[in-house]
DNA sequence: GTAACCAAATTGGTCAGACCAAAACAAGTG
DNA sequence: CACTTGTTTTGGTCTGACCAATTTGGTTAC
């Protein structure tokens, strides 16, 4: 979305920026919205704008008497994607984080959409389980059709608290990643097992076999792009 | 968290409860910032906040030309607080899925838990688990004990990403949740099976079945907290 | 009749200056 | 040193204005 289209976006962005630097204490005062508008050479309208996103992202309260940093533990989801791109490259642990916490909700769809999908719905899962396991190919083919499939299932499931989760999810980590335009290099075996599992989870619906499965598949998606992260840039990638 | 305290505030929660009520179809126009503040006799600065905290929601786009009402889809978790208590009861199948997911994040809390633990951390959490077990007390007191061991095992997991998800989520639910002050049976004997695999994971910290206990834990719960919400409701309150 | 085009009205983005009430601060007082 | 008081600062709101981009509706050309 238009992140830094308007003025007063951009200088959230800045503030945002220095404030997840630590730059103020957990609890400090932040310049009050008259100082802050003379040093950006703006209107205090544009910085109560600019406040009112930073509120509402809950890294600052702001109130009567001052705007105050909070703890980070008590930010939104939405500081995610500019907390790992905080320095050159993102912050492993939080990809890790990310990639986990993305493979529980998705494990979550599986269980629920096992548990709710009618004939047809059940149906076209087996299909693309099927036809995943079948073209067991390279991750740039892969990938797209694992997506579609954990897409269909959250469809299927559709759980909303999920769906909003996931979806502020994506908006933090795909940006990051695309930007990094990876390439890992996925164990297959993993996935082969993963794709057993799930297939023989669906004729009796066992959701929980199913959430196990797709869990497998994360973890081995997660070692493979943290490895893909690391930061040994070799121009040959070769992966035996 | 003043969420009315000022008239920005309060414009946009009317604002929000009418979009979430569907007043206006996705993508229509809402009106302009100039006849919302005529409405309601507000100055347009106003009005621009309360836009821009519904903007920050995710469910209204604004940019030039009008600001236009976004899928519910796309919005952000923190609508599921204001859309739970739309009606007068709260809406249970969100109430369900909301438990499912959150028992999901803590069942992956506890998978990490388990990975990352120091044995001091691993002794504390041993004792807080066969402290739960020992007592099989009723709801009341049971529920506290489980929160400060979720808690725990979070603050042991360290996962930013599921921490500031279930920050929201919390905010979003608890204030439902506590405003009705229901009283769930909880089936005593799922959580006694809970209990036993999640002791018995402990020692060869094997995580996934600590997570499997969790899940079975949060089913027994959503089923009860369910059951608890259903419109037979009485009109003697007697908390005892 | 339809398509492309153009000008007026509308809309969001920003600015300036002002007022109020509450909070923070400094000074005076016991 | 603690307490109270008065001044300053700060956020919350209002008014009224200007600009640029979009919408809209009418007009023209095909």
């Amino acid at each position: 979305m238009p992140e830094g289209s308007t003025l007063s976006h951009e200088i959230a962005e800045i503030l945002r920026g220095e404030i997840l630097d630590q730059r103020y204490r957990e609890g400090d005062r932040l310049p009050s919205e008259r100082a802050t508008a003379a040093r950006f050479n703006a209107s205090r309208g544009a910085i109560r704008e600019a406040f009112s996103q930073l509120e509402q992202l809950g890294i600052i309260a702001v109130l009567p008497g001052g705007a105050r940093v909070r703890a980070l533990n008590s930010a939104s989801i939405s500081v995610l994607g500019p907390l790992m791109a905080r320095g050159v490259s993102p912050d492993l642990v939080l990809v890790r984080q990310f990639l986990q916490t993305f493979g529980s909700l998705a494990a979550q769809n599986a269980r629920e959409a096992l548990a709710c999908a009618d004939a047809a719905q059940m149906n076209c899962i087996t299909e693309m389980v099927v036809d995943l396991d079948k073209e067991n190919a390279d991750f740039s083919v892969a990938i797209p059709r694992w997506q579609r499939l954990l897409e269909y299932l959250a469809t299927t499931a559709d759980n909303l608290v999920i769906r909003l989760i996931t979806n502020d999810l994506k908006a933090q980590f795909v940006a990051q990643m695309t930007a990094l335009a990876i390439q890992p290099q996925i164990d297959k075996r993993a996935v082969a097992h993963s794709l057993m599992e799930l297939r023989e989870s669906l004729p009796d619906r066992n959701g929980d076999r199913a959430a196990a499965a797709i869990t497998t598949f994360f973890d081995a998606l997660t070692e493979s792009v943290v490895d893909a992260c690391l930061p040994r840039r070799v121009p040959s990638a070769r992966a035996g």
